[in-house]
DNA sequence: TACGAATCCATAATGACTATATTTTCGTAG
DNA sequence: CTACGAAAATATAGTCATTATGGATTCGTA
């Protein structure tokens, strides 16, 4: 009972010692596999080594990232949704919800710029592995449906009219698309503008 | 070096005998595939069982199907994307890129209509297996890069250029967007329409 | 017919992941 | 402080896809 609410360095303050810990052997596991990774090659590198590297066993690897291999790095799965699905619903009045979106994005993701060298081999060795890539977009497509109901909301349409689904899905292939860019936020903009304003129908000349 | 040249059915009356056993080969396993898949469903198909089924080994199944387990019932891995480009090359003078790229979809695929019953059900099984499903949208993103060249090439735009880029992977995604809805042919002009418009930038209301 | 290449096969390995049964650790109630 | 139940960790063994190896067979062709 003592400590429960002792200062803990930033984190939740309301962990107990299991949870505390839980959360350290986590993140023991995505700093081992970044490094092995970054240092061998994601496919050079196997679980085993991992898990040898962050003191656990195989099972208990894989009992705290049940998605596998790939999700080791990621320790973020499910808030990246979330952040778009904000981004809609709490933007200022007279905001597009397009504007919105691309602004959020653009702060995120592999978009941010002078980010921390840190999170910078990150982004390089994720962009670089094609699991790793397909992974990340994964985790943005989870969101779909979540964002589709926002943006429906928003609009007063139905959340599976399909052109809402497919402007939610244009949106979250973004990451994945202009992510490899030499200038992201370049491509970004190259993107929405293509989406707000479509395809011009320039026909074949004769 | 007789009946080098005799009619065999339709297939290439080139092929030697042992071109002719590859062939076969790879279709017995395609069958045999589709046919437990559909039976069993996808994870409770094991390759070893499909080589049985086919009558071959293991290592000669994956000598025939290097890209594995999944690509095993898809034996037109290439020629998918190249419909769409020749659908561009070769449209009528007067028509919009879109618009031939749309009626090119909606012929092939899941789109079509009335397809034979052997065919639905296989249209079916990868629409409700994820690793399918996958599997079929990588091969259709696969084509993006000559895609997006011809939309270049069609369009005076430099062919790395991210609007066109962003393009042909929009329309190359939207099988697996909207190969799943009850009304497939209703869905993919929705899409097509916002691709053409895009999305009406209408701000939030105070 | 004979030779080289392509194909096939059995076998064994690797590596991701799962299942199970046992033990350790933690939170908490008594 | 102690004991008990839940959560977590472990060792072990197993399944399955996929790759590697080396030897046998078959085919095309000279």
């Amino acid at each position: 009972m003592r400590f429960r609410y002792r200062y803990d360095g930033g984190m939740a303050t309301t962990m107990g010692r299991r949870e505390r810990k839980k959360a350290q052997t986590r993140q023991a596991l995505s700093q081992a596999a970044l490094r092995l990774f970054g240092e061998h090659g994601y496919d050079r590198v196997t679980v085993a080594q991992i898990a040898e590297e962050a003191d656990v066993s195989v099972a208990t690897l894989f009992a705290h990232v049940p998605d596998g291999k790939e999700a080791l790095i990621f320790d973020d799965g499910a808030e990246r949704g979330l952040w778009l699905v904000a981004a809609v619903r709490e933007r200022p009045p007279g905001q597009p919800v397009l504007q919105a979106l691309r602004r959020c994005l653009a702060s995120r993701g592999p978009f941010s710029t002078d980010l921390p060298p840190e999170l910078r081999r990150k982004r390089d060795l994720i962009v670089a592995t094609p699991a790793l890539r397909e992974y990340s977009r994964k985790l943005w497509i989870a969101a779909e449906a979540a964002l589709a109901e926002a943006i429906a909301t928003d609009s007063g349409r139905d959340p599976r009219d399909m052109t809402v689904r497919a402007l939610a899905r244009y949106v979250l292939e973004i990451p994945d698309l202009a992510g490899a860019e030499p200038d992201p936020r370049a491509a970004l903009d190259a993107i929405f503008d293509l989406l707000e304003s479509g395809w011009p129908a320039s026909p074949r000349p004769a």
